[in-house]
DNA sequence: GCGACAG
DNA sequence: ATCTTGTCGC
């Protein structure tokens, strides 16, 4: 698929975060989605400390029936440490090369991190969307910012994450009984709809199944290029 | 100054 | 993210 912006590779801390307060002008906070959604992308990442490698990996599905379509991976050298708030610089590169190499344009992107619930409003999870131009929606498995009363246990549950007065995100049960997971926006779909496509891609178990595959994947990955 | 702090 | 055994529950 084409990738619509180029990224930047700060050197440092301040410029990356120079880097966030001009690109996050540029998400799109109205629901571009099409009507049915049909193919959607999952993204992960997974580290080696001691190389200081990084595997990247983007797994495509088809909504009706979960079946992967279409997966790349990437491992690459970390060029960037890793920083509350500015770890989408870490990621980027290499999820972006993933996503690059990949033959379909999928209708939406699911990421493994924050959107809009960041200090400055642009997590990862914007940043893909930028980047790409195409939707995303940002899901965390641990809160970031934000405060947020628990949600009932049963699936479907939900609570607002809000944070200086103003809503970020979605406090989502995902599965009777487990930890919620933190969705948000990232670019190009409402809240309300980010939480609908989350719930359909968690049909058995706490994490969207394109984050299952592409974590699963990405550590796959990894382990095979540390072992040569 | 003291905690909190996505992956 | 990653380091890690046993263990509770379906």
């Amino acid at each position: 698929m084409d990738i619509v912006t180029a990224h930047d590779r700060p050197n440092t801390v301040a410029e990356a975060i120079e880097i966030q307060e001009t690109l996050r002008g540029l998400v799109e906070l109205e629901d571009r989605c099409p009507q049915e959604i049909v193919t959607v992308t999952g993204l992960d990442v997974a580290y080696d400390e001691e190389s200081d490698l990084i595997a990247a990996a983007a797994v495509t599905l088809e909504t009706a029936g979960f079946r992967v379509v279409e997966k790349r991976t990437v491992v690459s050298e970390v060029s960037f440490p890793y920083e509350p708030g500015l770890f989408a610089f870490r990621e980027l590169p290499s999820l972006i090369d993933a996503l690059r190499a990949l033959d379909h344009t999928p209708d939406l992107l699911i990421c493994d991190g924050h959107g809009l619930a960041h200090p400055r409003r642009f997590g990862l999870a914007c940043h893909v969307g930028v980047v790409t131009g195409l939707p995303t929606v940002g899901v965390g498995k641990t809160r970031f910012i934000g405060e947020h009363a628990e949600p009932g246990r049963e699936r479907g549950a939900r609570t607002p994450l809000t944070d200086g007065g103003e809503v970020v995100g979605t406090v989502l049960r995902t599965q009777d009984g487990v930890k919620p997971l933190y969705v948000s926006v990232g670019h190009k779909i409402s809240l309300d709809n980010a939480c609908r496509q989350v719930l359909r891609l968690c049909p058995a178990f706490r994490q969207p199944e394109t984050t299952r595959h592409a974590d699963r994947l990405a550590r796959d990955t990894l382990k095979e290029a540390l072992a040569r």
